[in-house]
Order: C-alpha cells, then sequence, then structure tokens
DNA sequence: CAGTGTGAATATCTTCACAGCC
DNA sequence: GGCTGTGAAGATATTCACACTG
C-alpha cells in the first residue's frame, strides 16, 4: 500500500465500488474495466484508476478488473475483510432502527452491545440484544473485543456517551447525534447526518424552481 | 442569491451549521463569530464566511450572526423552512425504521405515504401510516402534494421504484439502497450510504495500527 | 489492441490576508 | 476594535493523455 494521504472521497466511493462490484457479480459479471465501472457509478474511469491505484494494482491491462478479485482487494485494503464489533450507545428510536437492521452485521459490522443509561430501557431485548446499563460498558468493551462504538443518544448526551467509549477503550466512533464531540487525537470520529441528504434533495429542488421561472438556460448538472 | 455553481459540501456544511446553531440558541446564545461557530464546527472561519457568502450577507461587521436569524436565514437560502412531503418505497427492515424515525417531520420532512408491492405488507400500519400498493403512488403523489421519495427496496427493485416515483411526478429522490439509477436530468438523485462510514471509521482504524506497527512518525490527522 | 497505471494539466475547494463596515 | 465579506494565493482533487503491458 502506497502510504500518501489518501482522500476521503475515494474512500466514500471504493465503498460504492464494493457495492456497485457485488451486484455485478451476483449478475454473472468475472471482469470489468473500469470504462463500464466508472459509467454504472457516474464517475470518470480514471477516477476509478486512481482510488484503486492508492492500495496496488488490481487489475490487467488490456483486460479490466476481474470482479470477485477486485472485490475482495478493496475489502482488504479498507480493513473490512472481517468482522468488526460494535457497541451502540442510546437505544432512542434511532438505535432500536439501527439495533433492527441487521444489514450491518452481514456486511461485516455486528452490533454486539446495546447500552443506555435509562432504568426503563435497562433490560428490554431487541433483537435478540439485552439493553445494558452504560456503567457497564467498560467491561463489555474488554469482553466483547469491541472496537467501534456508535452514538445514537440525544444531543445533549452524545459528549458524555463519546467519553464512556473513549474510556473504555474503542478506537473509533459513529456519532448519529448532531453534537460535534471532543476527542483525543488518536480516536477516529465519523459523522452521519441524515438529515443533509433531505436539505440537498430540497435545496436541489428549490433551486430549479428557481431557474425555471426565470428561464434561464439549463445547465444539467451531473450527479457525484 | 448569487447563483454561481454551490459546491456540494457546503450545502452539507450548511445542514450542520444549522444543526450547532439550534443547539446554541437552545442554550441561549444570541450572537455568534464565525470564529465560534467554526470551532465548534471544526471548520475555518472562513469557510463559514465563505458558504454563508453563496446566499447573502447575513452578518454584522464587528458583531457576528444573529443566532436565529442566521438559522432562519440558511432554512431560507436552502428551501427547508417549509414542510416537504415524502413518499415511501419499499417498507422493508430500513424503510421500517425511517417511518418510526419521526424526527424527519420535525425537521420539515414528513413522509405521508408507506408503499410496497408485496401483498403481505400492504394494510400493514407503522407508525399510523397504512402501506399502500406501490400501484396507487401516483395517485397518492398528486393528492398528498408529494415532492421527494425515499427508496428503501431492496437493491433488484429499486430502479424500478425510481421509475414509479417519476412517473409519478417526484421530483427529487433519496435511494438509500445501493443501487446506481438511470434518472432524466431534471430529477435530482442524492445517494445515501450507511456503509461508508463504517468503512471510513474500520480503515482509519486499520491505519492507525499499520502505522504503530511501523513506529512511524505520528501525524495526527484532523477530522473534516 | 484494449485497457491499465500514472505524470502532467486542469478544475475545484479551502485558506489567507486585508479592505470595509458597524 | 472587532468581525464580516471577498479577491488572491495556496492546497487538493479530478481529468486528460499517453506510455506500457498482457
Amino acid at each position: 500500500m502506497k502510504s500518501e494521504h489518501i482522500p476521503k472521497a475515494t474512500i466514500k466511493r471504493l465503498a460504492m465500488y464494493v457495492q456497485v462490484l457485488e451486484t455485478l457479480k451476483r449478475e454473472g459479471s468475472q471482469v470489468v474495466s473500469s470504462e463500464l465501472l466508472a459509467r454504472t457509478c457516474s464517475v470518470n474511469p480514471s477516477q476509478i484508476r486512481k482510488d484503486l491505484a492508492y492500495f496496488g494494482e488490481f487489475g490487467v491491462r488490456g483486460v479490466g478488473y476481474h470482479v470477485q478479485d477486485l472485490i475482495y482487494s478493496i475489502k482488504h485494503s479498507l480493513g473490512v475483510d472481517r468482522v468488526w464489533k460494535c457497541a451502540l450507545v442510546g437505544v432512542g428510536n434511532l438505535g432500536k432502527a439501527l439495533l433492527r437492521h441487521q444489514d450491518f452485521k452481514f456486511r461485516g459490522f455486528d452490533i454486539v452491545g446495546a447500552f443506555d443509561c435509562d432504568p426503563f430501557k435497562i433490560g428490554e431485548e431487541i433483537s435478540g440484544l439485552e439493553v445494558v446499563c452504560t456503567r457497564r460498558l467498560k467491561d463489555a468493551v474488554k469482553e466483547l473485543g469491541i472496537e467501534i462504538g456508535l452514538i445514537t443518544t440525544p444531543v445533549n448526551r452524545a459528549q458524555r456517551a463519546a467519553n464512556f467509549l473513549i474510556e473504555a477503550g474503542v478506537k473509533g466512533i459513529i456519532n448519529y447525534s448532531p453534537a460535534m464531540l471532543t476527542v483525543p487525537a488518536d480516536i477516529y470520529v465519523e459523522y452521519v447526518d441524515f438529515f443533509h441528504h433531505f436539505y440537498s434533495v430540497a435545496f436541489s429542488i428549490t433551486l430549479d424552481r428557481h431557474q425555471e421561472r426565470l428561464g434561464s438556460n439549463d445547465e444539467a448538472d451531473e450527479d457525484d
């Protein structure tokens, strides 16, 4: 692996390539060119080649990429060719939804602990997982080998949840609350904002209508 | 509104500013500087000023931004100062989760129709919404004034769901399935990939461990 | 040849630095 | 005085173009 800095956008695209490649595989494709993959993903072919080049040379010149191999190579490069155990803190609406949405497990992210500090929630069972007091987080992380924490608490509890998770030894956090977290430099936080997609669509429609009203020259913009 | 092209990243950040500003408001702040807002959001202060400048001059020199006004100005600029009605197609695990997660409504995105083509699901009620046959989508979109479609079908049904939505007159689509959609130029599609956050965190942890093992010089990388 | 891998060119986004205003 | 708004500079990411190889 070349150790230049890898753009975040590249990681995002690689995740997409895996999804698309898995569809292609299911449909029986053995080999795919950057050209075809690019068209399917609405990106530029050299973009794909560049993205892959960060991690190695996976293609065969004059032929393309072997689909199954490429899936594995990308997953291996990203470190998602194994199971990652996760703990979820905050069993509200969203937390429950994530616990029930067991596609995560299927894709290698297994939520093995659900935590909340509300005594009324403790003991409840969701998708076969018992909700446990947040105070027991530290032990659970150690016992179960949890490496990633998911924060689905209300915004005002998010920092506290983060502190608990970090103290327990988790190395990465996915924060579904709108709180911005303060964490040590060696903890990686990924912020998830469900709403920004809604905002983008709403904005885009609004913009379109404005332009229509102005009868301006329409400039069909690509999705990225 | 200046009508240069507005970066997608700007929209994403504006959505974040709104969230953070709403927290500040709740905590009693009346006024905020780009400096403070920037620190809270882990971005550069001029970034914030640039992002806002696309839409107007909302600040007061020497003072900062009035929190409540700024929230409203951003929302108005993005077109999210009103209710957008949405239809959801595909009432599986994920679809149900979104239907139950009624924060969307609170933030101005009201899911008023749930559709599925599975006869066993039709008639089921989720969060007070009856699941209806996808064939009745077109009428519902007209009757209820639906403008945005959410696709939560399995990957192989996503394109069909998109076709239904577009035919019904929806202008924007949020696609939660991993399918890449083919749509007319005037339909805006936003792709949501839950997994890429997991992939990013996993990759980041993996990378950290590699670097540790190499005992290399650590370069604490900023989160963006 | 057809299609990858990659340096060089271009386009885009971010940050700096400071003029302008309250 | 302090903080916004913005052109210019710098950094980053994307695309082109072509050498290279199975």
